[in-house]
DNA sequence: TAAATTTGCATCGTGTACGATATAAATAGC
DNA sequence: GCTATTTATATCGTACACGATGCAAATTTA
């Protein structure tokens, strides 16, 4: 097999890998709050910016609708937040933080330490590390760039 | 929040992101096989070396036993693999693939292809992809000694 | 403005992930 | 050789992901 047909394995396997292993290293650190790390995701969201719809949420997470209500209703249940039909459009659901969670903000403050030094070793230093960002942007900007154009019109755009 | 604090965001989000993204170019080409990505990836643990028990191709995956048995359950129901019960070892139990498993090496022959060269596009390039590579091998690396060292103890063992 | 289309959100079904737990086979210690 | 522990796998419960689909509100179009 000729090596650039193996980009693939070399590529998406270590993506996948990294992820979930990192996704591990939160869990202790956000299930004590009751939390997962989508739903930590949802919270730095709304802690950027409160009161948004469920596709502005969805957008900036690059999730789907039916996978970020769900989640959301899990959240309300735990009242971490509200979610209440749009003024200007009925169709859309505002989701807001409650004081439970904006008060998570101060309770996790330490996690993105913890978990960033548990990250820096070897070839990942403050240094290197936004050429890895770049690169992991290229890639996430080029996907979603064709994930777009055959959502519309199902078919290549090339 | 101080640079360095930011990291787990810019970095977890990132490989979550580009991970789920890079996973979702593959449906296209899998889901005419009846496959999953995970799925894909216990085939390729296969072709390269048959009649494994389920505890290696967990650990070569960095998958736990309870992910991968439902795993090799259904491919197994699917007809592309057997499981038989280990001979010297009878706890274990040893997966072999089916002529069907086999002979779909030949049929995704293509995917590597389509995929890597969906993948390539600006910093990621034949020869900055090995750059990329090494830095997530060691954020693997690194996140799964520390999953190893505090699985045994349940403490941190820096 | 009435009909057709689009948009925002939700529900449903399937397949992972994974922590917690269960169970039987193998091994260790005595 | 017999109990205690470890090991290999499986089951269960919960929470994503996501394709497919449904539905009502908003917008476009005729």
């Amino acid at each position: 097999m000729k090596e650039e047909f193996k980009l693939d394995n070399q590529l998406c396997f270590r993506l996948y890998t990294a992820s979930r292993l990192l996704t591990q290293a939160y869990h202790p650190l956000l299930s004590v709050h009751g939390l997962t790390y989508p739903q930590y995701l949802v919270l730095m969201v709304l802690w950027e910016s409160d009161a948004q719809p469920v596709n502005d949420i969805a957008h900036k997470l690059y999730l789907e609708t039916n996978t970020v209500t769900p989640l959301l209703q899990r959240m309300e249940k735990e009242g971490i937040l509200t979610r209440h039909r749009g003024e200007k459009d009925a169709r859309q659901m505002i989701v807001s933080l409650t004081k439970k969670g904006c008060d998570l903000q101060k309770k996790l403050a330490a996690v993105p330490f913890t978990v960033g030094s548990a990250v820096l070793c070897g070839n990942i230093t403050l240094e290197t590390a936004p050429k890895l960002f770049q690169m992991l942007d290229d890639i996430i900007g080029n996907l979603s760039d064709i994930k777009r154009c055959t959502d519309k019109t199902g078919q290549s755009c090339s």
